[in-house]
Parts: C-alpha cells; sequence; structure tokens
DNA sequence: CCCCACCTGTGACGGCGGTCACAGGAGGCG
DNA sequence: CGCCTCCTGTGACCGCCGTCACAGGTGGGG
C-alpha cells in the first residue's frame, strides 16, 4: 500500500528495497510538481531525459497521428516511473504523457538515475524486469492487431479489464464504466466500433451495463469468444 | 568487426568492454551448439529460461497464430543476443526464434546471466540500453498498425530497408532482394498485398527490380510517400 | 535438360469496419 | 430549470485489402 499522502519516494515500486536514508537522498535530487488532471507532462519527441516518478495520481502514455488519431499504451498508477527509454538511450521522448487526475510527480535527471543504477544494482535489475514485462505487453498488441479484426479486439480487452477485477465467480463487476472512446483507442479502432460490439454482448447476455458499473455476467463465455479467434 | 570465425564471445556486443579473462570465464558457462538454417532454438511459450548469443550466423524471432499466420518481429545478426526476457522475468519464451543461416549459438544459464548482471553493471547498462531500444521499435510498430493502411505499411517497411543500405545519394541499391513473404510477415500483411505496391512503386519509377538487387531510384519520392500519410 | 520447388504477378469478389450524420440520454452548473 | 457538454446508439455507404485461384518465371539438382 503506497503512502498516498506523503511527499515521499516511500511508496515507488521501482525503489523498494531502498533504506529511508537511501530514499530520503535520492528525494533532495527530485523536482517536485503536481499536474492538473489532462495536463502534459511529457511531450513526444522532446528532448529532455528526466525520469518520472508518481508520487500520487494517475497518468496516460499516448501518442496521436497527426490525423488527431489517439493511441493508448498504458495507464499508470502511484507508485509507477515513466520516462527511463529517453534516459538510458538518450533519444527523444518515445511518446507523450498526460495527467489523469491531479498527479504530484517527482522527476529526476538522467545523470542522477544512471548514477542511481550504478549505485543500487536491485534497482537496475527491477529497471530490468520491467522493461522486460513492457516488452511482452507491446509484442502481444502487435500480435493482437495483426491477427485480430477490430471486434475481437475489443472482446480481447473486455476481457483484460475484467481479470484485473476478477474474483473466482463467473461474474465480474468493472467499475467505474470505461469509456467507449478510451476502450477504441486501447485496441485502435472508433468509438462506434466498440459502441456496437458492446451492444452485440448485451444482447447476448454476456455483459450488462448498470448505472455506474459494468457487469460481466458469463466470463467463460467471453474467454471463448477471445481464444477461439486467436486460435483460428 | 566480429571475430567471424572463432568460436569466442569476443564478438558479442552486450559483452564489448568486459577484459578477455573475463569473456572466458563466461565462455566456460556456456552450452555451445551448431544450428543449421531453419531450425528451431526457441519455441514460444517454452519454459527454459537460457539466454542466447549468436556467436555467427543470422536468426529470426517470429510468432505464430494459430491460423498459421507468421509475424517476424526482428532478424538478428552476429553478436547480437536474444532470449533474456524469460531470464529477467521468469516467465515463459515470448516468441519463436529460428536460425536464418547455420549458426553457432551459445547459451548461458538464467542464474549465470543474472550472476553476470550483477558482476558485470556496464553489462545490465547494455541490457537495459538494448530493451529501451526494442521497446521503441515495437511501439513504433504498434503506431504502424494503427494508424496506416497496409500499402503505406510496405512502403515504410521499405524505407527503413533502404535506409541501412543507404549512401547519400536519392538512389539505394538493396541486396539480396528481399522475399514478397518477408515483407509480408514483417508488416502483417500478404504477399499478394506486397506484389501489388512494389509493382505501383515500379510503374511509377520509384523502384526498380534487377536481377538480384532492388534498386530505389527515388528515396525523396518514397520518403515523402511515407511521411504524408503519417501526417494525414 | 527437364522437373519441381519456390517465387512473383494479377484478376474477381466480398466482407469488415471506418466514416459521416444524426438522434437521444445524462449530468453539472449558472 | 434549461442549456451545454460529453457520452452513447445506429443506420447508410463504400473502400481497402484479405482470400482464392491461377498463370507464369527462375534456378538448381538429378
Amino acid at each position: 500500500m503506497p503512502d498516498s499522502g506523503s511527499d515521499t519516494l516511500a511508496g515507488i515500486d521501482l525503489l523498494a528495497g531502498l533504506t529511508p536514508e537511501q530514499l530520503s537522498g535520492l528525494e533532495r535530487l527530485c523536482r517536485w510538481k503536481r499536474y492538473p488532471a489532462r495536463e502534459q507532462i511529457i511531450d513526444h519527441q522532446s528532448e529532455a531525459r528526466d525520469v518520472f516518478f508518481i508520487v500520487s495520481g494517475r497518468v496516460r502514455v499516448v501518442n496521436y497521428s497527426v490525423s488527431g488519431q489517439e493511441i493508448t499504451f498504458s495507464d499508470l498508477a502511484e507508485g509507477s516511473h515513466f520516462g527511463e527509454l529517453a534516459a538510458l538511450d538518450g533519444q527523444p521522448r518515445s511518446a507523450s504523457v498526460m495527467a489523469l487526475s491531479d498527479s504530484l510527480i517527482a522527476s529526476i535527471p538522467p545523470e542522477h538515475f544512471l548514477g542511481m543504477l550504478e549505485k543500487y544494482p536491485s534497482v537496475a535489475l527491477k529497471v530490468m524486469v520491467h522493461l522486460a514485462q513492457v516488452v511482452r505487453i507491446t509484442t502481444d498488441r502487435v500480435m493482437d492487431l495483426s491477427t485480430l479484426g477490430a471486434t475481437n479486439r475489443v472482446h480481447a480487452d473486455l476481457l483484460r479489464r475484467a481479470q484485473k477485477f476478477a474474483g473466482d465467480g463467473n461474474e465480474v463487476v468493472i467499475h467505474p464504466i470505461p469509456v467507449h472512446g478510451d476502450i477504441a483507442s486501447r485496441v485502435s479502432t472508433t468509438r462506434e466500433t466498440v459502441a456496437r460490439v458492446m451492444n452485440d454482448l448485451a444482447r447476448q447476455g454476456i455483459v450488462e451495463r448498470r448505472k455506474d458499473t459494468l457487469v460481466i455476467r458469463d466470463m467463460k463465455r467471453l474467454q471463448d469468444m477471445v481464444e477461439e479467434v486467436r486460435g483460428e
């Protein structure tokens, strides 16, 4: 459980395992800043190289095609970090990042980030493991985009979201309701397609839209729909 | 320049900077194996966790949808390495790897790989930088798949290949000719579509197919075709 | 030299899903 | 309370490109 209230780095996953003294050393190297919701934190292609820690709030990693189409890469929660690619390889930022909610963000200059990796091998290892997982997620997404149709990508995304909320029953309650546009931007389709798919699922009794939750009534069937097509 | 002939780890990019003694220490921890062309080195989803070094030969990272569609992730040359994801996070293999040509491959067990990261921070850093680049390439690919049509993805791929061979003229010679099926598998389309696109380009005088080379006659125009659409 | 394996080229067809254009809800807030 | 903004739902249309089905080319090996 991250120390949601305090202005320290104690809740940052990457830095778990450091002593309080080591943490406060790092805290002094950071620039601390609050971002209101919707504000841009990193701009794609910009030249800054700092690494960011989410002390509190939520953040979205996105990119835009020049036509304005928005591609969401991931949403990051409290305790997570971002911006390490540029710090590591010195290239311009690979994506934009914006605050989803009011957020407190600590940022550390690239030279201190690299120094930290050297000084604390356990942190370096965590960085590697984290990058490995990012690679996995992204290559899975390439597979989805290459082999699944838009409709099935929506199914797959819904399933992923449901699994995060899953108990062990066949029914899962998702809260809050994801807005269609957000889903669309994660699976690279349109708002309209998402709406059509959701209604098909509702008509088949697989999902049910309530006041402010979305209920998956038949996880099993949803799972089947995804697996079936992944294997056809 | 890798020592193409010798059976040592001297040519491995990751390990550049280690002393000959350190290298020969690592060599003793490796299993050495020759793979004939087309042979599978890693199987997707399998449980082994070793990390592989390409001493000589070439290798392709692929995945298959169960329908048999082949998705190529990358081709790796002598001096490169692969298999580090599983070693780092302990998950099953994220993709299959097969030899493109007869290859000599050294593999190191995960525990020794991790030990090496700890012992040689410079190697750990190289691993991070390498992973960062993989993330960049893969997210770019997600962008392409999300925003470009199949035709333009072929253009983009052709351009990327050309840039690897580029001098500074407006004309670039690509050798050997990439087979259409390979291009298709890298940009997630079909052989037929690639053929049609290549012929359109030929008719417009942008490329020219020769005996065993492909000549890009007008890099500038090709570049424009790609940029134009990325920004529309 | 001829056959076989593997590559390329091209037409016809049809469906998925993106685009456009609206018509409602459902909150907030002045 | 009424307006304005943001979300959802749905029909019509149509173009891209995947699929199928062949028809050459080309090269190497028996």
